[in-house]
DNA sequence: CACATTGGGCAAGCTGCTTGAGTATATGAG
DNA sequence: CTCATATACTCAAGCAGCTTGCCCAATGTG
């Protein structure tokens, strides 16, 4: 494979990907959620369904564990979440979304829908699905957020 | 086309992209250019082969023009971009890559090409074209650097 | 019961971007 | 030609968001 094959498969990943972290998160801000990054996005998605610790979320993030507590400070001050105490560890705490982090996340989520919508329309929803899939086979795990 | 597909798709796409601009600046850093981020790969794939303006440079990476001055400065210091008078107008300063910054350009694409030859063996030449090719009908323009 | 390990957070510092202001050149209307 | 406006760039200050360094409490390990 040629060289300027590699850099236009980075570039076409960058390009689709920004786009579509843009697109969610100009939607969430039209849902009325304009005091949130694309960053407490990535937070939502790690806690949904069943909540998680900081040292989950700096995992998910790639963050240092402090950073991680300062946005759930940010995340708590403006009830999108709340801090629990960890059903089975006394040091730990368990974050949860609370009914105003979970609107959130289902607008996060119809924005999606609706982003991709055109996307479904350009290349099926068949070849859509499939695409994921071998994205998800390629990269299967490893932090959300990039490192840039 | 559900929502938790949307949703799974984002997640696949970020996770693959952000793996795959890791891997390329690891590789890079190991080539002995360890004083970069992968943000200024974003400018070098920009000012290659032609040169740019710090304008262009901006509005590449989705920056203010201050910023990508900055980045042009330190660039600069650090030898891998020269500014030169710009032959067609005297306000502008055309921003080209010195022979150290082609160098760092080489190494970015051969990383690149070394960083995707496990997904070549996973899916395929083929298919990985065809992937990249569906990537770029979605999302054929717009600024490199996510905004997040 | 020591002692290392793990989960969390306070405080200070710094990097990398933005905002604000200013200079030089170009462009266009009259 | 002249003046008003727009464009290209840069200096300086501000600041958001992350890191580093430190600390405490609870857990596990022998």
């Amino acid at each position: 494979m040629k060289y300027s094959d590699a850099m236009s498969l980075t570039a076409a990943l960058l390009s689709a990907t920004g786009s579509l972290v843009q697109d969610i998160h100009t939607g969430v801000v039209a849902h009325g959620f304009d005091d949130l990054r694309p960053t407490h996005g990535f937070v939502f998605t790690r806690l949904a369904p069943d909540g998680a610790t900081v040292t989950d979320i700096a995992a998910h993030l790639g963050f240092t564990r402090q950073a991680a507590s300062q946005i759930v400070d940010e995340l708590e001050r403006k009830g999108y979440v709340e801090r629990r105490p960890h059903p089975d560890d006394a040091r730990s705490r368990l974050i949860l979304l609370t009914e105003r982090g979970w609107r959130c996340t289902r607008a996060a989520e119809a924005s999606a829908a609706e982003a991709i919508r055109p996307w479904v329309e350009m290349l099926g929803e068949r070849r859509l699905l499939a695409l994921r899939d071998e994205l998800l086979r390629l990269a299967p795990a490893g932090p959300i957020r990039p490192s840039w």
